[in-house]
Parts: structure tokens; C-alpha cells; sequence
DNA sequence: TTGCTCCTCACGTCACGTGAGGTGGC
DNA sequence: TTGCTCCTCACGTCACGTGAGGTGGC
């Protein structure tokens, strides 16, 4: 019989190590003085404290390690319980090793530039979404078509249902293939019928599907230069072991008139596998 | 400007965050009603907070990104903590590595056997060791001079500053080889001279030094069974990478007189050392 | 008498998640 | 009037570390 002290000096660990668990019931003293309220342990004590060291060295949680300790926990349970948190072990390397390059990415691009550059990986629900395919060309008759739908839609949508105003395009294909790209607004709720505003442009609200990754970029934009943010992101995408996998979109949040557009502040949503799939 | 649910929307982040990230400081909004307490967020702010997100990202507390945001923080002090952080998820990876190692050596454990078998990887400090070399030899000669010392010597120490008995030994050579075993009593101070009990057996504190890493393991031992443990111990310790790099101890903790030997609660201690060094 | 150990609170950690209870604008 | 959003507390998480304040045995 130890007192705590010598019971703790014994198994190399704190006295509060053995306070804390007698405190949740996992390894209460053998015996405690009535009178002082001293707590003794047994050295029988030192195998049971060596298998919950044991058992919390390879990633357990305590309330784990007791559900263990219970008399009705057969072995498939615990070899359940053993194969899980290998899953859960394996899979922190992978994210760990994701963020590595992560950090080493950013060192890189703190040494090549001054400027920082935060892209972060998100997903997004599905949204509805009141645009139009505008095929799309660098010249004035296209600029004055989105012009059009940026300033004339607000007055058709009831003002608590808009959205913010959002491109969607793809980069892989010629932006002007059929079908891409589509300008519009995001809606909070789904108009029953499409709109045709002034300039005989028709829009129409459409899902847009939830997006489980992607990486995206917010920043104020001067005179096109989304598509030099654009490149950088699809540089860090290369760099972090990612690839694109879908259209992507652009979305300007305070867009108050057509004027704004060069100065807005506009993040780029570019969606993203990761290259080595997940091992199921 | 946006309340504070449209910019969580935006952002795609949860309102307790912005109020968290407001409450420290790390990101208030650009305004607040005075009357109504509304706090308002700007979209130049979406930059900010992709920003904090990218960071926190790479592993980094929002206590320190809160200095990286401190206008008097060099380009070198931002490399410097990203040098850091780049260490510490290198060490993380080793460390999840080794930690997958323990758990599939414990689940071959489980389907080999069914009993429990728990190493602990563990430091002592330098400890005070009144001890006998005595070669070992497993005749009756032997066991009797071990059993001198396990009884007689308490008699010469004051019970407050003896510890427990315990033998050191080394396994890769001969147990008979020059200066080893030793067989005694660890002591909780030095003792100034040298005893001699009754049988001639002289005893001498000496110190034991100080071991950075242990694989440990107590249980209660039956005849002769540490041996058997001992050899589980040397497999433990070639199926996690480590390799052996000292003399062993053998702990007894409950032993009140020479019966008790074989029933005792029994620590063996290997020193080891990783077999991959960690890179400096 | 001085040191030492033991006891019982109880706060702090880290980044929020999750109600609770109450109020203003559509 | 009903819903919805916003506000301000405030507890809970996880495994202890770190005092604080007080008491019994050598």
C-alpha cells in the first residue's frame, strides 16, 4: 500500500494524474482513511494505471478507456474500438500531410512575392440561382449585356429575396462553349417564372448544385484582374495536391451599380478534388 | 455592409465564430448600432477573415494570428513562425506514424493472445542505488545471496529512505559477465558509506543515471515469469521501432520478505532508443 | 517548531457549439 | 400577430496543470 505520492513517484505520473482519475471512477484508490481522507493504492494498482497509460498512448480518450474497463465488452468490441481509431490514426497523417504542404506552400509564396494571398478550402449548399447563358467575348456588346442584367434584375426581385451577383464559367473550355458561361444573381428563394428585363434578356432560376470542395479566394479587384487571382488559385490548387473538377463561379458582394465592378470585392470559387482519393 | 447572419452566409461560416473572433479582438466589425447593439461587417472584411480562416488552416492558434496581424511584425518573424509550424506538423506526422505502429502492433497482439499486455514508454531520473554485483548463475548458491539482501539489508537502512528492491541487468551478454547483475535497494538518499550484511555481502550506493526513454511494463509475476515478460517486452519494442540501448531493471513493489518474490508485482525496465534518429 | 504530505476546491486551457432568455423590425 | 434576426450571458468540451488555503504526522 502506497499513499498517493509514493504511488505517483513510483509510476512517473503527477498526483493530479491520479486525482483526476479517481475524480471520473477510473482507477479510485484501494482503501481511504475514514478519518483523514487519505487514499492508498495497492501496487497490484500499477498494472491497471499501465494499461490505461497504454491505452491512452495510442489515442483513446479516458471515457473510451473505461467503456473498455466495463466486464461486458468482448474482444470484437475492443478490436472495434481498436480498428476505428487506427482509421482515425491514419487519416490524421493524411490531413497532416496535406498541411504540410500547405505551410510549405505559403513559404513559397512568401519568399517569390509580397503580397499574402489566402485561399480556403469550403463547400457550399445548393443555391438558386437567377442568370442567363450569355455567350462570352472581350468586347463592348458583351460587357453591355452584363452591365444590363447587373443593373435591371434588382427591380424585378423583391429586394429581401436578392442575392449577391455571381458568374459562373468553366476554365477548362473555350468560355464561349455552349451552355457557359451564365450571369446572374443568387436568389433566396426560388421566382416561379423566369424574368425578361428591358433588353429582351431572359433569366431564369436554376439550381446550383451544393459543392463539397472548393477553393476559393476573396479579394478587392481592380480592372480584370480576377483572372490573374484566378491563375494564382489554380497555382496554389497545383501546389496542394488538388485538382478542378467543376465550373467555377465568381461572386461580387458589394456590387451597388455598374461602376463597381472594377472595384468590387470579388471571391473566386474554383471546385476541387483532391488528387490521391480517399481510401475507402 | 451586412448583419452579421448575412456575412456568416456569405463567408460560410457560423455567427458564434464572427462573435468569437469579435470578442477577442481578432476581427470587430466596422460598425455597431448604438441603439440597437447591430454589429455590421464590411465586405473589404471578407479578405480579413479568408485570411484568418487560411491561417488557422495551417495550424495556427488565433493568438498567433493575431500577432501576425500587429503592424510591427517582420516578413522574417512571419517566415520564423511558419519555419516553426512546419516543424511541429513534421513532428506530429513522426509522432501519428509511430502512434499507428503501437496501435496494429496491439491489434496483432489481441488476435495472437488473449491476454492484455500493456508497455508504457516511460523517463526516470538519476535515482541512488545501494547495491552488490553478484554473478548470476541460476543455482541455489545464487538465490540464497539474493535472498540475503532482500532481507537483511532493510535493517541497515532507516525505513524512511529505502525504496524499493530492484536488480539491474543487461541482456545481450552473458549474465555472469564482470560487474553485472546488480541486486539492491533503491534509496530515497545516498547513504554515506558502504554496508555490510551479515553474510559478508558489502553494498555500496552508487547512481543510477538518468534514462530519456523506458519500455516498461509491471504485472503481477509468478515463478520465474518476468523472463517470459521480458521477452514480450524485446518483441514490443522491434514491432515500434525502437532497438535496445542499455541495461534493464527489475522493480519489485510489493515485497514484504523473501516469499514474496515470486508473487510480487514485478516492473521491468528496458532502456531503448528510436532506430530512426530524429532528424536535427 | 519547521517541513513535508495530504486534502478539497476552483480557475485556466482552446475555439468555438449550443441553448437560454429577451428584444426590435417586417 | 407570427417569424425571424439580433443581442447578451453562460455552460460544456478534454485531461489535466497550477495555485490556494487549510490540516495532520515526524
Amino acid at each position: 500500500m502506497f499513499t498517493i505520492g509514493e504511488f505517483a513517484k513510483i509510476a512517473l505520473v503527477s498526483k493530479r494524474l491520479l486525482d483526476h482519475y479517481d475524480e471520473i471512477g477510473l482507477l479510485p484508490p484501494i482503501k481511504i482513511e475514514p478519518s483523514t481522507g487519505y487514499r492508498f493504492y495497492s501496487a497490484k494498482q500499477l498494472p491497471q494505471l499501465n494499461r490505461i497509460l497504454a491505452l491512452k498512448d495510442l489515442g483513446l480518450s479516458l471515457h473510451q478507456i473505461q467503456k473498455m474497463k466495463a466486464d461486458n465488452v468482448s474482444d470484437e468490441e475492443i478490436k472495434g474500438m481498436l480498428m476505428l481509431k487506427k482509421a482515425e490514426v491514419e487519416k490524421t497523417i493524411v490531413d497532416e500531410m496535406a498541411r504540410l504542404r500547405r505551410v510549405e506552400a505559403r513559404l513559397r509564396h512568401n519568399r517569390d512575392t509580397e503580397e499574402p494571398f489566402d485561399v480556403v478550402i469550403k463547400s457550399t449548399p445548393k443555391l438558386h440561382y437567377l442568370a442567363a447563358c450569355i455567350p462570352y467575348t472581350a468586347d463592348q456588346k458583351t460587357y453591355t449585356k452584363i452591365d444590363q442584367i447587373i443593373c435591371q434584375v434588382p427591380a424585378y426581385v423583391k429586394k429581401a429575396d436578392l442575392g449577391q451577383f455571381l458568374s459562373l464559367f468553366k476554365i477548362h473550355e473555350p468560355l464561349v462553349q455552349e451552355g457557359f458561361p451564365y450571369f446572374g444573381y443568387l436568389l433566396k428563394r426560388p421566382l416561379q417564372s423566369s424574368i425578361r428585363i428591358e433588353s429582351g434578356i431572359e433569366l431564369r432560376t436554376q439550381p446550383l448544385p451544393p459543392v463539397g470542395k472548393m477553393a476559393t479566394c476573396v479579394q478587392a479587384i481592380g480592372e480584370d484582374r480576377s483572372f490573374i487571382v484566378l491563375g494564382k488559385i489554380i497555382k496554389w490548387i497545383e501546389a496542394n495536391g488538388y485538382r478542378v473538377n467543376g465550373p467555377c463561379r465568381e461572386i461580387s458582394y458589394d456590387l451597388t451599380s455598374f461602376e463597381d465592378c472594377f472595384s468590387a470585392t470579388v471571391e473566386l470559387q474554383v471546385p476541387v478534388e483532391s488528387i490521391r482519393p480517399s481510401p475507402t
